[in-house]
DNA sequence: CGCTCCACTGAACGCTTGTTCAGGATGCTA
DNA sequence: TAGCATCCTGAACAAGCGTTCAGTGGAGCG
């Protein structure tokens, strides 16, 4: 799967740090880091500079892993594919790295996503040619919003994991967790993403009528399920009882 | 809205700990704290034994003003009501502290969410009932999986916001922020909640067939959606196509 | 008054952090 | 062989952290 292996001491510096990282999160001393690549602390600053320095050729390094596992791997929406990446053994460690990037935050963690963000619009856009997906009103703004959701979820539901039983997080660890995200949050999301929450189009109509764009919300909702009758046959009242909005 | 203020030596110390961690996170100083406060260190160690036993008062106080503050707000799911609260001021502080907590992880985060999803649990079994909601197949993990979800996603949006521009976080910039958030992710996710993504239900009927639950799936999705045919008559073919699983 | 209790201070301790630097070791080049 | 650049080490540095503790000051009380 990878090149030819970068044996380096600088790489190998870069891929101690980065499974440090991955294990311990961006908090990880430079001290660890040295006795995990067999190098002294001196050393890291001689090839990177310093602590930042170093974050930022690793950075660059997963991301790029991640670009050209991606371009090998078919296809599949943005978490699917760290799903399957994840079951790779040797992905297992980028992956985390990842998640702990956007734990993180930063700009590093932005770049991250608006990549997986403009990879959603793709096999979004793909999905509604094809007929898989339905239509939005915004395609851009849900792109960002499924894999914001997506992340998210998956990045709280880790944190709330890591959180009882020691902060290592091993690599098969990952795998654990994974399984057990998709085992409590498979059904629903599935479910959600068939058939949503609502039952009628209520809530979504008096959203669209506050923010001022209800015509082009009739239209496209008819458009997106010619099931449902387009007079006001949805359910009576409840226009502000939303409980995701008020 | 609060009860009698608590003016002693101790309560100002927690509520200038609480403002801290919401404004820089969990990793802030008991110097910074103690500055805050008008205090010296060692009288916050005298007071509450170590930064640990700051943090855990600290938790249970903003717990307790959540739940308190929810009692008096009539109802609303999670996100709203933490939305709707920050809007009064004087809570803007206790709700970053929330996704502060959140965002730190540990067992405290665990029992926020835990509040939250029973919390769920009571306004989706009230929603389905007044036919506002679709029952699910799994109404537990529903729960769950939603508050994990809005959680989560928010919690990656403010990382992400918080990632440019200073690490400070005042009180004026959470609201900022979900006016943003809001702002960017409200119609989507409503669209979401209303429709879903999958034009069909394949992907639904995939799920279940592969993990064993087909027959209730049918006849709970034939319940949830009676505008669905029963038979056959969703698209065709791309069982296994799923964006979200493969 | 003297005693005790309590809130409170400020300096210090031990520890870890990222960073620096003089110098040893190695290998290439003139 | 001499010179030089590079890789690399280990000790030291300053700064920050949480924690500790001797000691001050004032209020309540016998």
């Amino acid at each position: 799967m990878a090149a030819e292996q970068d044996v380096t001491t600088r790489a190998r510096i870069r891929d101690a740090a980065i499974e440090q990282i991955a294990r311990r999160g961006y908090s990880v001393s430079v001290r660890s880091i040295a006795q995990a690549a067999g190098v002294s602390v001196g050393l890291i600053n001689h090839h990177f500079g310093s602590k930042e320095g170093l974050r930022e050729a690793c950075d660059g390094h997963v991301l790029e892993l991640i670009l050209t596992a991606k371009r090998e791997s078919v296809a599949g929406g943005a978490l699917a594919s760290l799903a399957a990446m994840s079951r790779i053994e040797e992905y297992a460690v980028p992956v985390a790295y990842c998640l702990r990037c956007l734990q993180a935050g930063g700009s590093a963690a932005a770049r991250l996503i608006d990549h997986f963000v403009s990879d959603a619009r793709v096999w979004i856009a793909d999905g509604v040619a094809s007929g898989l997906l339905k239509p939005s009103l915004d395609e851009e703004a849900r792109a960002r919003t499924l894999t914001v959701m997506g992340f998210g979820s998956a990045l709280l539901a880790l944190t709330l994991y890591t959180a009882d039983g020691g902060d290592e997080f091993s690599p098969e660890r990952l795998s654990d967790f994974l399984n057990h995200y998709i085992a409590e949050h498979g059904l629903p999301m599935v479910e959600l993403y068939t058939h949503g929450v609502y039952a009628g189009t209520d809530t979504l109509d008096a959203y669209l009528e506050a923010t001022g764009r209800a015509d082009q919300g009739r239209t496209a909702a008819a458009a997106a399920d010619p099931t449902t009758s387009p007079g006001g046959a949805s359910t009576a009242g409840a226009t502000a009882a939303s409980p995701q909005e008020d």
